[in-house]
RNA sequence: GCGAAUGUAGCUCAGUUGGCAGAGCCCUGGAUUGUGGAUCCAGUUGUCGUGGGUUCGAGUCCCAUCGUUCGCCCCA
């Protein structure tokens, strides 16, 4: 029985890396020329850091997470998302005395969930986190910069931003009471997924699917109209200068994001092209996180993107053309193949990117792999041009060759560089 | 965790009421003994996901199991 993959893992081969290396390049480009720098946190983590940032009761934790006892009987978890890791971060090194921070981050997380088209048990993640900026500009300004990279990679159609206000400290808890209420009263009209949720977390049932559960939904009271006058002053501060940008946006009364640390400003950019898994980049503040994970009060914004999900969109934009090697280097003959080696490796040296043909074979053999590895120029090397001290340089857009002496290969092809 | 579809060559797929496992693409060689792509010719592609069962006989029917996909849940 062959090894395989283990389930909802998957293997990112050469021809799809063309797409993740955009993704990666347009991503650092414009993080970096906001003012975010790279940060890199553990793969892995104390199970209570996740425990506590995420949210106890919250399903990344509760079923989600791979967690597993390391030798010295510590639990231990795989990052289910990013966030965490930057916050323990931030107070693990006193970065309180150095704000404005911002940083950002790429990479794998992990979660145990039923694997579909867009989701999968190890997943990538992008995203940004800024702390110590508290009034709506830093809001503002990362959903333009978000909208940014998604207009760079030229999948901004199909593509919603949604808004809300999640409310803070002072005004959440006797919303959700209130809430909590008006649903108990009406119980019985209510799914029976909704049901258990009104005990664990009654803001969740405000965004279920099912139609029932909708139509109370829209009439339940609204966190908008319960937001303190902070709160309040916040979000109209947030449109008025999304409006000032022309950011089209709309305000999703009814969006509750999964995770329990957040706080005022909700926001996720969806799409209509990938089914089910329609979420492609999610945020939101969480000015009491930093506090309660024992550090100073310091209040907080950030947002991750899922980078399988953009691959896929980007995928269906883009032909995807495979990398594709400069020279390429045949030989033909064992002292040509001897030679060949040495001046190669004299050549890359001053500078020119060249690729040997590794499988020898004939001539025209070697030249299909040069055409199949998309090569513009081919440097041939058999008895004649040995003799003369030359290579053979074939174009291999227009056919047309010519015959190069040896010393002047790295003058002639290193200029490229 | 629940519901449904699906699994045949490296890839995309066909395979009739149960009767010799197929096509296209790809790959290799030749037509062209030192020249890629286009064309033509020839050739290699297989534990039919896996394990049981029914049957004279199973890719086909039944059961189980694993993977994938879609929906629910959840989320990026």
């Amino acid at each position: 029985m062959t090894i395989t993959t283990v389930r909802g893992v998957r293997d990112i081969l050469p021809e799809e890396m063309v797409v993740w290396h955009a993704l990666e390049q347009s991503a650092r480009q414009i993080f970096t020329a906001y003012g975010y720098r790279e940060i890199r946190t553990p793969l892995f983590e104390k199970t209570e850091l996740f425990a506590r940032a995420v949210g106890a009761t919250s399903d990344i934790v509760e079923k989600e997470m791979y967690t597993f006892s390391d030798r010295g009987g510590d639990s231990l978890s795989l990052r289910p998302e990013g966030t965490a890791s930057v916050v323990r971060s931030f107070i693990e090194n006193n970065l309180h005395r150095s704000l404005p921070w911002a940083v950002y981050y790429m990479g794998p997380m992990f979660r145990y969930e039923r694997p579909q088209k867009g989701r999968y048990r190890q997943f990538h993640q992008m995203g940004c986190e800024l702390f110590g900026a508290e009034g709506p500009l830093a809001d503002a300004e990362m959903m333009a910069m978000i909208l940014r990279l998604l207009r760079t990679l030229q999948i901004d159609d199909s593509l919603t931003l949604e808004i809300n206000s999640l409310g803070c400290g002072t005004c959440r808890a006797p919303y959700r009471e209130g809430l909590f209420a008006f649903l108990q009263a009406r119980q019985e009209q209510l799914c029976d997924n909704c049901r258990q949720r009104l005990q664990r977390n009654p803001l969740r049932i405000l965004d279920c699917k099912n139609e029932g559960c909708r139509a109370i939904a829209r009439q339940a009271p609204a966190m908008k109209d319960a937001l303190c006058v902070g709160c309040a002053d916040h979000f109209s501060g947030l449109q008025a200068l999304l409006d000032g940008m022309g950011l089209p946006y709309t305000v999703n009364p009814l969006m509750v994001r999964g995770l329990d640390y957040y706080t005022r400003t909700a926001f996720e950019v969806t799409t209509t092209a990938l089914g089910a898994q329609n979420a492609v980049a999610a945020g939101g503040r969480y000015d009491g996180l930093v506090a309660e994970m024992g550090g100073q009060a310091v209040p907080a914004i950030g947002f991750a993107m899922g980078m399988e999900r953009l691959a896929l969109l980007l995928e269906g934009k883009r032909a995807g053309k495979s990398g594709q090697v400069g020279n390429y280097l045949v030989a033909v003959g064992d002292a040509a193949t001897r030679q060949a080696l040495l001046l190669a490796e004299e050549w890359r040296a001053a500078g020119v990117p060249l690729q040997m043909d590794w499988l020898g074979g004939s001539l025209k053999a070697q030249l299909r792999r040069a055409d199949r590895a998309a090569a513009s120029q081919v440097l041939i090397l058999a008895e004649r041009e040995l003799a003369e001290r030359a290579v053979l340089v074939k174009d291999m857009r227009d056919g047309g060759q010519r015959l190069l002496p040896w010393e002047e290969v790295a003058a002639v092809l290193g200029a490229l560089r």
